[in-house]
RNA sequence: GCCUCCAUAGCUCAGCUGGUAGAGCAACUGACUUGUAAUCAGUAGGUCGUUGGUUCGAUUCCGACUGGGGGCUCCA
């Protein structure tokens, strides 16, 4: 007998070689009917596979993360048996788990395949499922593993196995389809019900740029064809919020292929909603210490020779602009640091002035490849909110306190409450490739380390991670559809000061190089407001909102009233429209709503009288009728809750 | 950049197997003067992304280009 102890702390006794399958029948049917895999001694297990020893065992099913995975895992292989079937000869290189599925990259010789034909590989998927074939798990020897995907010709398995070790290797059958694989699997593939192939897409062999392109095939299972109904229904709801969408439908920016890819044109309702964010985010530096300054949108060559990025990344950049005459180079400005580098050198800093804080929203523009381009999150032209702080060693973990307080301060004015901080550090294995001195590194790491416990961030701790010249803590959040984003950054950096010579007079009389801190709340205006448009599903917070509210006359008679309470409204910095068309109420107020204005103000023969609106907020209805100025009360009163903690 | 899909009116889209295009909304004009999510009628608007080719004939088929979507880290 052995014990087997569960996740309630519970031990229970049974046979050698019980499998994970029969602990589940011993607890109950119903349990037995969902177990997908185990946690063995915290690896993941088939649940057919016997336990011949003592053990801690939790069992999975599709509510766990394990669980799902090993379903989807079964599901590559299944597709992979579909595949090998429809298109014999297909070679396999790497079917995984993902966050929404799985897929399995292939190399489908000379034959191509398109999304016509995922219906096809759909039925086949399915009708192998029903047979209800057996995943078996076998070791096998490196040799045999070698001879047999020799002679089956799949070069790619092959190029797995060579960096596998003998006598860890094993082999999953099911049906006619033999996989190299860990495991672990579903017991059958009966449980597959629901198939969807998602979509096809090239990814190369291992990642590599160098390697064969294969063909890589997304797919999503389920146990249940209504959980894949509902699946679907929630890709369409995500869809609904993208940013680009509703950055057409909202009037808030475009592009235009005159212009060029890549560089975002803001709408008139878009700048508005960006200048408030900007005049936010200076009104909050100011108070935080920090100084504007403004530099120009070029500078020369000589300027990024200095600061290294020439090296760097001078030859897949804009290239240099040349004045005719003189023939001097220029560079569209990739980033606002050496400029600011510039600034801090007009005159000898005194270690009694620092930090110094240079704060600038400044526009650059990077060469991104034409693929990574993606709505306002991946541009060539953006604008970072951007600012340089220059310290002293000891000052570093007193700054990155303050800038994530200000970095908290904006996520929070902006309802942003799912979001993750990851702690960037160096390699401890490969430290030569860092600029900078062990124990500058050590001190900045723990720096940033211990000011990110003390504001109690929920953090992961990336090694190798950190940039060549310093360690970094980001600020993560994920978009309407569950991708992630890098939003504000916190950068420490010995490079720069170094290469620019930047120098502060000490106590001691002497010279000593300070600190840089770069960092960006937002991260960048276009990409902050791509996530923002998505986060809210554009229904801004009411400070942020282009349009604030919308004066709906009854009829014209009501115009000049209207009129009058328009021009009140603006004079407290209230902003909105009239509308004045020949429409009915009805018209208006839906039209309005469709704009997602959050303030509808219905005047007619009743308000005039009052001096007075009929106020209804967007999605929630007709909040009565309250004066002008209790209406002005009321919205201040709301801005103010949201901005002042 | 590479793989793949896509490109028709300002927007959202229809147009079967090749015979030079339609709808709804928006715009414009007129009527209606309106009380909490779409008043009615009319008008105008397209070199069917660009460019080669096949064809008597191409929005439709093939190629190239341009732009856009998805993917190219997640180690059997």
């Amino acid at each position: 007998m052995i014990n087997i102890t569960l996740p309630d702390g519970s031990v229970r006794q049974y046979n050698q070689g019980v499998t994970s399958f029969e602990i589940a029948q011993s607890i109950s049917e119903g349990l037995a009917r969902n177990v997908l895999a185990a946690k063995v001694n915290g690896s993941v297990w088939d649940i057919t596979r016997p336990i011949n020893e003592d053990a801690t065992v939790q069992l999975l099913t599709w509510n766990d993360e394990e669980g799902k995975n090993t379903f989807w895992h079964s599901s590559a292989h299944l597709m992979a048996e579909a595949l090998e079937e429809l298109y014999p000869g297909v070679k396999f290189g790497i079917g995984p788990p993902v966050e929404n599925g799985f897929y399995y990259d292939v190399d489908l010789g000379e034959q191509s395949f398109s999304q016509d034909e995922f219906a096809k590989v759909e039925q086949k998927m399915l009708e192998l499922a029903r047979t209800k074939n057996e995943f078996v798990r076998r070791e096998v020897s490196k040799a045999e593993a070698v001879d047999y995907f020799t002679q089956k010709g799949d070069e790619y398995k092959l190029d797995l196995i060579k960096d596998l070790e003998d006598g860890t290797i094993t082999f999953y059958t099911q049906g006619n389809f033999v996989d190299l694989c860990r495991g672990p699997h579903l017991p059958n593939t009966s449980s597959i019900k629901a198939v969807k192939l998602m979509n096809v897409a090239g990814a190369y062999w291992r990642g590599d740029e160098s390697k064969k392109q294969l063909t890589r095939i997304y797919g999503v299972t389920f146990p249940k064809q209504k959980e894949l109904t509902e699946y679907l229904e929630r890709l369409e709801e995500a869809k609904k919020r993208d940013h680009r969408k509703l950055g057409k439908e909202l009037e808030l920016f475009a592009f235009s292929e005159k212009v060029g890819m890549g560089l975002p044109l803001w709408l008139p309702k878009g700048t508005l909603l960006r200048e408030r964010l900007e005049q936010f985010m200076r009104k909050a530096q100011v108070k935080a210490g920090y100084q504007p300054v403004v530099t120009p949108h070029i500078g020369s060559k000589e300027l990024y020779v200095t600061s290294g990025h020439y090296e760097k990344y001078g030859a897949d950049s804009f290239q240099p602009i040349k004045t005719p005459n003189e023939n001097e180079e220029f560079l569209l400005k990739p980033m606002n640091c050496p400029h600011h580098c510039e600034i801090y050198k007009t005159r000898p800093r005194s270690y009694k002035e620092l930090p110094v804080r240079f704060a600038e929203f400044g526009t650059v523009y990077r060469y991104e490849q034409s693929g990574e381009l993606h709505g306002l999150t991946r541009v060539r032209g953006f604008t970072q909110d951007d600012a340089h702080i220059f310290c002293r060693p000891d000052q570093v973990k007193e700054e990155f306190i303050k800038v994530i307080d200000l970095v908290l301060y904006v996520f929070k004015a902006l309802g942003f409450e799912d979001y993750t901080a990851q702690i960037s550090l160096r390699d401890p294995e490969n430290k030569t490739k860092y600029i900078g001195t062990d124990e500058v590194w050590e001190k900045a790491e723990s720096a940033i380390i211990e000011a990110a416990a003390e504001k109690g961030l929920r953090t992961v701790t990336e090694l190798g991670e950190a940039a060549f010249y310093g360690p970094k803590l980001d600020f993560m959040v994920k978009d309407a559809l569950g991708r992630k984003w890098q939003l504000g950054t916190i950068q420490v950096d010995y490079n720069l000061p170094e290469r620019f010579q930047l120098e502060y007079i000490g106590a001691d009389n002497a010279k000593h190089r300070p600190v840089m801190i770069h960092r960006a709340p937002f991260g960048s205006l276009e990409r902050f407001v791509a996530v923002l448009i998505e986060h809210c599903g554009g229904n801004f917070p009411l400070w942020l909102s282009p349009e604030q509210f919308a004066i709906l006359p009854i009829s014209e008679k009501y115009h000049d009233f209207a009129q009058e309470v328009y021009n009140k409204l603006e004079e407290e910095d209230i902003r909105g429209f009239v509308d004045n068309r020949d429409e009915k109420i009805g018209r208006k107020i839906r039209d309005a709503e469709v704009r997602k204005v959050p303030f509808m103000l219905v005047v007619g023969e009743k308000e005039q009288e009052n001096n007075a609106v009929s106020v209804r907020r967007h999605g929630e209805g007709d909040l009565g009728s309250m004066t002008v100025d209790e209406y002005i009360k009321m919205f201040k009163s709301k801005i103010a809750e949201t901005l002042n903690k």
